[in-house]
DNA sequence: GTGGATGCAAAGGATTTGCACTGGG
DNA sequence: CCCAGTGCAAATCCTTTGCATCCAC
């Protein structure tokens, strides 16, 4: 049997939050935040939840540049813009490439399931310095 | 003064090896390659000049799925494919998007210097393993 | 009640760094 | 010569895991 699901306290309040912003946070900038609410929950529990939650697709793990992983509660896809320097990542509004992954397909023995697109560059801020 | 760039005997074979391949292997993976030819060389050198080489622009690093950070000789901008089971990285020979970056750059006060696609399935190995 | 989830702490894996020594220019 | 680069090992950073306890169902 599949293993079983249960929504506790700890995973509802993380998904909440990942929700809730759109800044693409790491686990740690998750686990500040949730930490506010229920200041006893472990970092471990953090990883495990973002874990089970985009297993469950109520959240996307997100691999980008930069040592540390993202994650975004956003699940429809959607393209990114990341900072070369700060390593920030924003949402960018770009139609989605349907088309692409069909012309891929054609080139390709792998089975595409998707596609990932993302714009590096200098946000606003870390242009400004310097 | 910028810093003084030495092309040592450890960074040349480390860039031979990383032109060489189309594999695009980890920092690991070249360090083995490479002590086959400098039995005493070490990872951290190896970790160092792959840095180098990025910033000088004669390697890419990649920052795609997985624990592992990949790297790449092939510095004209393309497209890879990766598994998503065995983390196996390939390049597909798709036409880089130039208009895209453009569009992208009017959405955006990033400042854009580049663009990753990647599409991410199941290479042929892996769609045969179940 | 029972098995999945938690908190804690320790382990793990990838990458970076400090330091004395080496060697490229 | 001199300072960037090296080898080595220790340190660091992020993430995962083992285990006793807890609590959702």
């Amino acid at each position: 049997m599949p293993k079983q699901f249960r929504m506790t306290n700890q995973r509802r309040i993380i998904l909440e939050e990942l929700c809730k912003v759109t800044t693409h946070p790491t686990a740690d900038e998750i686990y500040e935040e949730v930490r506010k609410i229920l200041p006893k929950i472990s970092l471990g529990t953090v990883y495990r939840n973002l874990e089970t939650l985009s297993e469950q697709g109520l959240a996307l793990k997100l691999d980008m540049g930069g040592t540390q992983r993202h994650f975004d509660g956003t699940v429809k896809n959607h393209y990114h813009l990341r900072c070369h320097k700060c390593g920030k990542v924003a949402d960018i509004d770009l139609s989605v490439l349907d088309e692409i992954e069909e012309e891929a397909q054609k080139l390709t023995n792998f089975q595409i399931d998707h596609h990932n697109l993302e714009f590096v560059g200098r946000c606003q801020n870390c242009q400004k310095n310097q």
